[in-house]
DNA sequence: CTGAAAGCGCTTACAG
DNA sequence: CTGAAAGCGCTTACAG
């Protein structure tokens, strides 16, 4: 049961850093019991200020870091956050990993990527298995997978940490983070209405995704500040995806008092206004003006560069970290960051005439 | 040492899921000893039909999966592969991630992402002690830090498997996955040969890319079957980004012989291709074919549609994640899968006259 | 404030 | 072909 006796050529190969120290080294080294050593790494409060220099002295000399296989044996759970997402877009997949990453940084955590289809009848068990097998610390969901009550159910049970990042409140606060996406429609709303169209077209993204509703709702809202409408007849459903957009334009470009603006749930759909515009013989913005949401790298590589509603993704990934492995610190943030922002290109102009 | 003695509210826990199995359950349930269920969960050809049977009927029974974290632990190593990158393009990554998920499913294995800074001074040990902290299974780099020689031999040091993916082999068999770009430049010059152009240029990534010069080779080996060559003063020096390709065909387009094609070294320096022919009052395919590399969803997004190198980098990742734990079984795929290939869209054409 | 014992769930020698 | 012992590097009770 005890470490066997250290021959002298093991220190040598530790000073040499061919072999990496353990708990065990760092107690002998330090002349303490490793539950001592355990103590520091874990900072109980309950150890003498000497004490504890001794041994953070020895576990620098030697650069010791503790295991994180053997802690999350022994603790019943890893140090690994899982990243569960059904989302498509590969920049919004990105941006969100990166801002994890920003949070998770030093924290002693990795980030595991598990991409999952909403639609699978397996979605639930699929999901547990891969919380279970890998004792997860804790998971972050994103749209749309965050705004299933299922999942969110298993979640419940199985006692991994989570975190749903959606566009509204879907749980209570220390279980979700809201981005804000009515406050982000509201921008475009008033940005079309400052420019003085009073026809304006909205090409919706899913029914089934919050956002969809909540980008909807806060266009109106900010028309509305300034007396203008959304009319029924002026809206398209659409799917996020460029194709859908293009259909989607296409039919509002088609009706009698066509729209002189059209604000497209999202930048992908907002690509596909622009060539329904330019087959229908339409300059942008001459003739019309375009406005998308998410400021991907995609807005300002179309012609015209697309004016657009930037959601701060990677600052919301960072912020569903800090909220999961709690290392956040007074948070010394602009809460703006955390909310959308108008980002004005060239795609928008006041309407002819 | 031993592990408690099982009570009867134990086994009720296992059968109804609350619990879940450890080896010493399977042992105790099949009658036979840990040792021999290790032997099954390893594959150990050394054991009784029958005595596998029974072992893998109880496992199946209870639906036990070992534990990785103990598993690794006694292992001294992990069940993770870590995927090493700098590439800054979204697409990209999570395109390779998709492949290495392929390849990894039903594997038990877990992909660990680790986005790196190349020019960062602490490259080397910022990697390595992300490999030896985590005890890695195996990692994947990707270019350009596949390209570093400094990394690959460290990596040598660590013991950790690796596979690097680069456009040409950076390595021996067993640790490199070659992406062929020069067939894919091949392609491109093939291509607009083949239109009728003459008077090409190209708009390189950076030369401390691999990449860069196989596009440029292959693309002057297609040129030169139609009896073309690129002239030195129509290249120009990108940096694989939106704003550099807008640079570069600007340059490229105030040439008194100015092209009537030009290769871009990948789509997002095509996008800027696209602007400046803008600026410059030249419609595309008409007065200027541009051609692009990667088919990232830019490509069919601007106007019009790029013309592009189809670069297959989700196989690629499968191909990596086989490599590396050797699931891949009979190769049934068709090699061909793994080449560049030609998509033909919009922003090719004859040059006038 | 500190430590000796037992255990987390597996595998590696070593036997037989 | 199968198993009892020791160990991987940590932590959780439990003492004192």
């Amino acid at each position: 049961m005890s470490p066997r006796t250290p021959k002298a050529s093991d220190d040598a190969a530790l000073e040499s850093g061919r072999r990496r120290a353990t708990i065990n080294d760092i107690a002998r080294l330090a002349g303490v019991s490793k539950k001592t050593v355990s103590r520091v790494i874990n900072r109980s409060p309950s150890l003498r200020p000497e004490t504890r220099e001794k041994i953070e002295a020895v576990i620098a000399r030697y650069g010791y870091a503790p295991d994180p296989q053997a802690r999350g044996l022994a603790f019943r759970r890893s140090f690994l956050i899982g990243l569960i997402y059904d989302n498509p877009n590969p920049q919004y997949v990105v941006n969100m990993q990166l801002g994890l990453l920003d949070g998770m940084r030093g924290s002693g955590f990795e980030l595991v990527v598990h991409p999952c289809d909403r639609g699978s009848t397996t979605l639930v068990p699929d999901i547990r298995s891969f919380i279970e097998r890998q004792k997860l610390f804790g998971v972050v969901l994103t749209p749309s997978v965050s705004e299933d009550e299922g999942v969110a159910a298993m979640l419940r049970e199985t006692g991994c940490e989570f975190v749903r990042v959606a566009s509204v409140a879907v749980d209570g606060p220390d279980h979700s983070i809201v981005t804000q996406d009515r406050h982000g429609g509201m921008l475009a709303g008033r940005h079309l209405a400052e420019l003085g169209h009073r026809r304006v077209g909205f090409i919706s993204g899913p029914l089934t995704f919050r956002s969809s509703h909540e980008r909807r709702g806060g266009f109106e809202d900010g028309l509305r500040e300034h007396g203008v409408t959304l009319s029924p007849e002026h809206v398209a459903e659409g799917a996020y995806t460029f194709e859908s957009g293009l259909d989607g334009a296409a039919k509002l470009l088609a009706l009698p008092d066509r729209p002189t603006a059209i604000f497209a749930g999202n930048d992908e759909m907002a690509a596909g206004a622009l060539h329904a515009a330019r087959h229908a013989g339409l300059s942008v913005p001459g003739d019309l003006s375009v406005i998308g949401f998410d400021d991907f790298q995609i807005a300002s590589r179309v012609w015209p560069p697309l004016t657009t509603i930037r959601a701060p993704t990677r600052e919301i990934g960072r912020l569903a970290s800090d909220k999961l492995i709690g290392q956040a610190g007074e948070d010394k943030r602009d809460p703006a960051d955390r909310l959308p922002s108008l980002v004005v290109r060239e795609s928008t102009a006041p309407p002819r005439g």
